[in-house]
DNA sequence: GCCAACGTTGGC
DNA sequence: GCCAACGTTGGC
């Protein structure tokens, strides 16, 4: 199962409004960089991700599941942009910063820390670990 | 609110 | 194909 990282800016798109989706989850539309797209494209329906809050609260704040496999953005017609469907599956327990993420062992890769500009990010295994744990999941 | 980083655009 | 200009992102 391949793990992702999504960043969402709260004032825009944030958790709660990705919770009132349901199970019906949300396009996760908008992405204008190739990077990010082709991360999408990668994802298979059942891979996981963790939500994040940028800007404001820069903090991971729960975990998503990819519901659909990459189709073309409904916001535009340029035929470059596509994008998943995501459904929110649990909140984290406790909230795991930014902050957290860079002193943390293990994390010092995250493409979150190295590459905060990068608004669909590939996750390690490793790293999925570690921060679930320190979100107070099992 | 500022500014650094970085990706994209478009002229040549 | 290069590169300068520009716009956006996101941490601080």
């Amino acid at each position: 199962m391949g793990y992702w990282l999504f960043k969402s800016e709260p004032d825009t798109w944030g958790w709660p409004d990705q919770v009132a989706r349901g199970d019906a989850g949300e396009e996760w539309h908008g992405v204008r960089n190739y990077q990010a797209r082709n991360n999408m494209r990668a994802m298979k329906v059942g891979d996981r991700g963790f939500f994040y809050h940028s800007n404001i609260g820069k903090e991971i704040v729960g975990i998503v599941e990819v519901c659909r496999e990459s189709q073309p953005d409904s916001t535009t017609d340029d035929p470059r942009w596509d994008c998943v469907c995501i459904r929110a599956v649990q909140p984290l327990l406790r909230p795991v910063t930014l902050e957290t993420c860079k002193v943390q062992p293990g994390l010092e890769k995250m493409v979150l820390i190295n590459n905060s500009r990068l608004s669909v990010q590939p996750v390690t295994a490793d790293e999925w670990r570690i921060i679930c744990d320190l979100g107070g999941l099992a």
